[in-house]
DNA sequence: GCAATATCTGTATTTTTATACAGTCTCACT
DNA sequence: AGTGAGACTGTATAAAAATACAGATATTGC
């Protein structure tokens, strides 16, 4: 499975939203129309490249024999991420308890990655101890007052609701057992791991 | 969406295979050497016929170009039940909310359809009013103790905690503010809807 | 009995598609 | 400076696929 260049990258991704679409791949002559190509062969010499690379499969001489790869194909739903170890990246594959299948388009703005709740601090809000959170992972956002968010505070994970003021962010329980966490961005380290969008719980107490 | 001939079953049959095989739309050609056609008509009529009884779209002069119709492919996901009226049964379509795309194997024993929860008579157990159940309907067993189930008492639909005792059944409450329903099985009418076994929480107040 | 429909055979004829061959231009290496 | 890959243009052509036309039987419902 070799590595891309950015227009080919496009082009598979092209040819797997029209699969996606209407579910019938696309020939060479539509890809041509779709990338304003003069000729049918810059469509073919792409699509010999994809299949070199591992990327597709190509049926010789049927029409509209083009396959996504197998391993193309799956990945399906979101990673569930367990207890992070502080000051490690999020996604990092030793804190994967695994993959659920689960439409990241549930949940409305788009979920990146579902991460198990530990702890009660969050009780009131109706988040117990092992339930599931929908997040996602914007690198641009800063979150409003009030958002649910998962943080992360000298390279601990947390997951609180945000409220800023200034340089003071105070990071807020959802259970009179629990104290706020202060945060002063400029002595402490802060970034935001996400904003929760979704809840799930499975099995355990229902 | 007419009846078919079984013979025309048994081509929409293989269509549908083919498909789901190799996500490919057969030829006029590969239809005539599966059932063993001595002429591409004969697989070409079939295809009028389906495509006229509103089993699959055909989009002419395009190579493959058979697609099944939206009511052929599966309606995934679960349905999400809303308000139901007193009386009236569960999967009815009035009070359909709409199909959410979860995949019923992501609750252990398998959810059969998911419940928009009303009120916070369960909010201590980390329910609360809008959040949507995912419900096992199982009509042969009879709820263990401590169970939350979905139960019906004189038509009136309550999502609750079970306990029983001999005939009498108390449905119980997770807010002190809520008082524990008594049933009574020889006077009143009880029918359990199901058992909770999943929980989602998406958009609204996270 | 007769028309309509279902289920085919057999033969053609376009269109679509796949795909070969011959170039051009750019950019990154070495 | 030269080589090779990437990203195309332009032109052909053979194979694949759709589809029209002209029948042949058999069954079924009036």
């Amino acid at each position: 499975m070799d590595e891309l260049t950015p227009r080919q990258s496009e082009i598979l991704a092209w040819i797997r939203a029209r699969m996606a679409e209407d579910s019938l791949p696309p020939t060479r002559a539509e890809l041509m129309r779709a990338f304003a190509f003069r000729s049918p062969n810059a469509a073919e010499s792409h699509l010999r490249v994809l299949a070199r690379k591992g990327h597709i499969l190509l049926q010789s001489g049927t029409a509209r024999g083009i396959r996504l790869c197998a391993s193309e194909e799956e990945e399906i739903g979101l990673p569930l991420i367990g207890r992070v170890a502080a000051g490690q990246p999020m996604l990092a594959e030793e804190f994967r308890e695994g993959q659920l299948p689960v439409d990241p388009k549930l949940f409305s703005p788009g979920a990146d990655y579902l991460l198990r709740v530990q702890g009660m601090s969050m009780r009131d809000a109706g988040i117990l101890d092992g339930d599931i959170l929908a997040v996602r992972h914007e690198a641009s956002l800063t979150p409003h007052d009030g958002q649910m968010v998962v943080a992360r505070v000298n390279g601990e994970v947390t997951v609180k609701r945000w409220k800023r003021d200034g340089n003071q962010v105070w990071l807020l329980p959802e259970n009179p057992d629990f104290s706020p966490i202060s945060v002063d961005l400029q002595r402490d380290s802060l970034t935001i791991e996400g904003v929760v969008v979704g809840l799930l719980r499975i099995g355990g107490k229902l």
